[in-house]
RNA sequence: GCCCUGGUGGUGGAAUUGGUAGACACGCAGGACUUAAAAUCCUGUUCGCCGCAACGCGAGUGCGGGUUCAAUUCCCGCCUGGGGCACCA
């Protein structure tokens, strides 16, 4: 009998679907356990082997939990609005929802051939009306709720009103708008349209305006990402910036406890620091300048209106050689004298056609001077005003004090448009390259001189502040997140505008469909394509669509009671599966996805419609499968003739991609090559060893064609993507499994390759031949175990058991095969060790396990045991137990080193003394030897370990 | 420009992070079985040197320094692959 994986497979999967082995319960009396996959984006371009990298480790976690006594919920569904299927309707004219449901099932198809242990009862899709109706829901709950700063969380707008009504805003400070002010007889004196503006300002989603890429040519908001040097990446129409009406998510408001969340959980060390770094809080002071404007050369006029700075370094005042605001500052038009003026405008054109990536990457400085000048506040110095790039409008004030000897950025600045340099920091600074201590005693510094850095901070942010001219702040990076988009495929808003007011639609009329249009292309003046709809304009509602993280932001609640038609999720059942244990998924979501999603769950746990505030209580990134792209090199001089890559430095040639499945290694499979596509059937190619070859002739004369390589990124393009299918069903789920984990650690990036793929179908074929024997048929036996078999068997409880616990999957494959050679030379088929192996493999490979548990189960007294219809799969075995005392060992091959090098092994019992180690060492022979007659320095004795002789 | 990650045999990786570098697997070489192939099994496989061999010696975890009895692991300085950026005053 011999491994047949196919039959296997597919027998179980069909039993495992019949049976519900995946169905779970919202009530058990076993503990609980929530592992969750990123749910996938359902592109035309199917499932390639980096999606199930993730998806296969959770199903192990997932599966081992389960056999360790837990409730499992294991969920799976699609983050089904998007981009490209609008792209895609645009350009074929099929509905998105018709294309998404093509993608999702060929997903699925995908997905199911892998063996994964998914409840699809559970199943969600973000673009289903009885999914979107929540995310509707919950976005009314973040319009009507505003954050409540001295008491640290979201509360009902209505209990604002009612604020505002009897105080004002006097203990409300207006996070839309500091500087607004109104007592209790002001607010009742606004008008409604007025109270709703100011409402708006501090709504937790609001309306506002903000700067979107426009292009014109395609009449469309664009992504940044589809924005290339300044140009629409389709087409290479000019962009500009333009503004539009815009929801947003007042997040900024959150940056303080999605700051303090992250250390109450697990997510790793980078992933942290990405986090925080993008809330990027930053204590400093904003300080105010007094500008003057030279009038004529000999006079200065000043300017009402000071320059306001953040800095988070006010101790360097008196080192501020010029000061740069943002080209974009408002404050530019005014004081920029005539002079400049033309210079000016010029450097701002230049700008505006820049994005702030490239305007932050360029390495070549640039900035125009203004002819302004402001005053220091201390010592009346005079400093010139800059504008350049590198100052963004959206950071701070949009405007810096440039202190070159403390900068380097500011450093360049000086050094470039030879600005004098003033040293504060003495000799710490060398004149070459900025010092950004604060160890430093100031010099040059007025009435700091002397004083340390650290604590000048202080001093100057208590004198500016007397002299009010500024004050202490804290900056975030962050920005509020824009939650509005100007397309189709997507949640439309509740919201409807009556009179320039936004009213929320009654909770009875949600959902709100998405209607069906006639061109999915875009409405008139940047909106929407919902704005095409005569209906929906009649109606007055929101044209604008929800981002795509809006449904992703919530979905992990929505898994946990999927068809609840009253509610997002019962708060009972939210309750019991309470946070994501385990929430694996790739890196390119580190600031998105993640920290969207921790703000609704914070929102929704203010509301109290959940009962805990982070939504991932411990995160594994998986690593990204890179494609490893071949390439067949031709002459450039002729498209018909290829050379062989080892002998390329001898012509001019071209490098051009070949798929990488009709190559080998790096062998070119020259038949295959000349039928890929049809212009290389009759190519000349120029073999290794210098033999040329035409399309007649298929004798290689000993020679082999090469092909160079290159790790890129899967992509089809690249004809380097490898389908998941085609592995499958050469080598078994069960084997694809296992080779994705034995790839290397889950979570480090590796270029595919398949060609180890058959060690880990030739494990399986040795474990199965620990069962069956071609002639002999069955082998296991109900012999008891020796000491030897079982201590190879506990070795492996141990070591699968402690490697799965921490994500290790790659070691455990391995001492899977360790086990399996083991066995295999002890010739031990014996149930008692083969069967805790079996369930212990579930996780990695269920279905041959499921098949050899069952045959393992056939007999006549399990059959009694389980007694009448009693249902038997692996899946629900109980998990081998490690026993320490099978494998203890008495004594340890100790490697004795000499001056830290190896020179011999000595068998000592563990239980020696050091003294008796000593003696033991130093009297062995080969030592001795070493030794030479010098006299031992020092013994080093590690138990357990080593021995390290010093003479 | 800035941030985060990696760099170990011919290849993927192991060494649970100071304590025997190269587990496990691929590939390769040789052999067994076979008419032959597939499948399977056995042996060898970091490099260099000496040698018939056992053994032995030396070098070795990107490069150069350092700390230590002992460094893939810790520190300093470089080189380099990959990923990300709204980067921060």
């Amino acid at each position: 009998m011999e491994y047949n994986f196919r039959a296997i497979e597919k027998k179980w999967q069909e039993q495992w679907k019949a049976s519900g082995a995946y169905k779970v319960s919202n009530e058990s009396s076993k503990p609980k356990f929530y592992v969750l996959d990123m749910f996938p984006y359902p592109s035309g371009k199917g499932l390639h082997v980096g999606h199930p990298l993730g998806f296969i480790a959770s199903d192990i976690y997932a599966r081992f939990k389960r056999l360790k006594g837990y409730n499992v919920l294991h969920p799976m569904g699609y983050d089904a609005f998007g981009l490209p299927a609008e792209q895609y309707a645009i350009e074929h004219g099929i509905h998105p929802a018709v294309s998404t449901a093509q993608n999702i099932q060929n997903f699925r198809e995908q997905l199911d051939n892998i063996g994964f242990s998914y409840d699809w009862d559970r199943e969600v899709r973000t673009s289903e009306p009885g999914y979107y109706k929540w995310t509707q829901w919950i976005f009314l709950q973040l319009f009507n709720s505003y954050y409540d700063r001295s008491a640290q969380k979201a509360k009902s707008i209505a209990l604002l009103v009612s604020v505002f009504e009897q105080e004002g805003n006097l203990n409300q400070e207006c996070p839309g708008d500091s500087s607004l002010q109104f007592n209790a007889s002001e607010w009742k004196a606004f008008t409604q349209k007025e109270q709703q503006d100011i409402l708006m300002l501090y709504r937790l989603a609001f309306c506002g305006y903000g700067e979107v890429n426009w292009c014109e040519a395609l009449g469309t908001v664009l992504a940044n990402d589809e924005v290339v040097n300044g140009v629409s990446e389709r087409g290479g129409h000019p962009v500009v910036k333009k503004k539009l009406r815009q929801w947003y998510l007042r997040i900024t408001e959150y940056a303080d406890r999605l700051l303090d969340g992250l250390k109450t959980i697990e997510f790793s060390e980078a992933m942290t620091e990405m986090q925080t770094n993008w809330i990027g809080k930053s204590y400093g002071a904003e300080i105010d300048f007094a500008i003057v404007s030279p009038q004529s050369s000999a006079q200065l006029t000043p300017h009402a209106a000071p320059l306001t700075v953040y800095t988070t370094r006010p101790d360097t005042i008196f080192g501020v050689d010029f000061m740069v605001v943002a080209p974009e500052h408002e404050l530019i038009e005014k004081i920029s004298t005539g002079e400049q003026k033309a210079a000016v405008e010029e450097y701002i054109t230049y700008v505006k056609s820049r994005s702030d990536r490239e305007r932050q990457a360029e390495k070549k400085i640039s900035g125009c001077f203004t002819g302004a000048y402001a005053i220091n506040p201390f010592n009346g110095k005079q400093i010139p005003i800059w504008i350049s790039e590198y100052v963004l409008a959206g950071y701070g004030t949009g405007a810096i004090m440039g202190v070159p000897c403390g900068d380097e950025r500011d450093h360049k600045f000086a050094q470039h448009f030879k600005i004098p340099i003033t040293n504060i920091i003495g000799e710490y600074y060398n004149g070459v390259e900025a010092n950004p201590t604060k160890d430093a005693k100031l010099e040059n510094s007025d009435f700091l001189n002397g004083i340390v850095m650290r604590d000048a901070i202080a001093i100057v942010n208590n004198r500016l502040e007397e002299m009010g001219i500024g004050k202490k702040k804290v900056n975030y990076k962050m920005r509020d997140a824009a939650f509005s988009r100007q397309r189709y495929w997507g949640e439309p808003f509740p919201i409807q505008w009556k009179s320039g007011i936004a009213i929320p639609l009654p909770e009875t009329e949600l959902p709100l469909l998405l209607p069906e249009v006639d061109s999915y292309s875009p409405g008139p003046e940047g909106e929407g394509p919902l704005a095409n709809i005569p209906e929906w304009v009649a109606r007055e509602l929101e044209t604008n669509t929800m981002p795509g993280y809006a449904g992703s932001s919530w979905y992990f609640l929505r898994y946990m009671d999927p068809h609840n038609n009253e509610t997002f999720c019962d708060r009972k059942v939210s309750d019991y599966w309470n946070q994501v244990d385990l929430y694996i998924g790739g890196t390119e979501h580190a600031v998105g996805h993640l920290l969207y999603s921790r703000l609704w769950t914070k929102v929704l746990f203010d509301l109290g419609h959940i009962g805990f505030q982070e939504p991932y209580k411990k995160l594994l990134n998986q690593g990204m499968i890179q494609g490893s792209s071949r390439f067949v090199h031709r002459l450039k001089t002729d498209p018909d003739f290829f050379v062989s890559h080892n002998l390329i430095s001898e012509y001019d040639t071209l490098p051009i991609h070949v798929d990488v499945n009709i190559v080998d290694g790096l062998e070119l499979d020259i038949a295959a090559f000349r039928i890929w596509k049809p212009e290389f059937a009759n190519v000349k190619l120029l073999l290794d060893n210098n033999q040329l070859i035409t399309s007649s002739e298929t004798d290689l004369k000993g020679g082999r064609f090469i092909c160079s390589a290159e790790v890129e990124k899967m992509s089809k393009s690249k004809f380097n993507t490898i389908n998941p299918n085609d592995l499958v069903n050469k080598f078994g789920a069960d084997t694809f499994r296992m080779y994705e984990m034995f790839l290397g650690p889950v979570d480090q990036s590796k270029p595919w390759d398949t060609k180890g793929i058959e060690g880990v179908h030739r494990f399986l074929k040795k474990l199965w031949r620990l069962f069956f024997d071609e002639i002999k048929g069955k082998l296991w036996n109900d012999e008891k175990a020796t000491d030897e078999e079982l201590k190879v068997l506990h070795r492996t409880i141990r070591k699968i058991e402690d490697d799965t616990e921490r994500y290790s999957f790659n070691t455990a494959v391995s001492a899977f095969m360790i086990c399996v050679n083991d066995l295999s030379d002890l010739k031990c088929s014996k149930r008692e060790i083969l069967e805790p192996l079996t369930i212990m493999l579930t996780p990695y490979a269920p279905h041959i396990a499921e098949e050899l548990y069952h045959h393992l189960k056939n007999t006549p007294l399990f059959a009694q045991q389980r007694g009448a219809g009693g249902e038997l799969s692996v899946l629900d075995a109980s998990y081998p137990i490690f026993q320490e005392k099978y494998v203890t060992e008495s004594s340890k091959e100790y490697p004795v080193s000499i001056n830290g090098k190896v020179r011999t092994n000595i068998n000592i019992a563990l239980d020696a003394t050091a003294e008796q180690v000593e003696t033991i060492a130093l009297s062995n022979e080969l030592i001795q030897k070493w030794i030479e007659g010098k006299p031992v320095k020092k013994f080093i004795f590690v138990k357990g370990k080593m021995i390290n002789v010093v003479v």
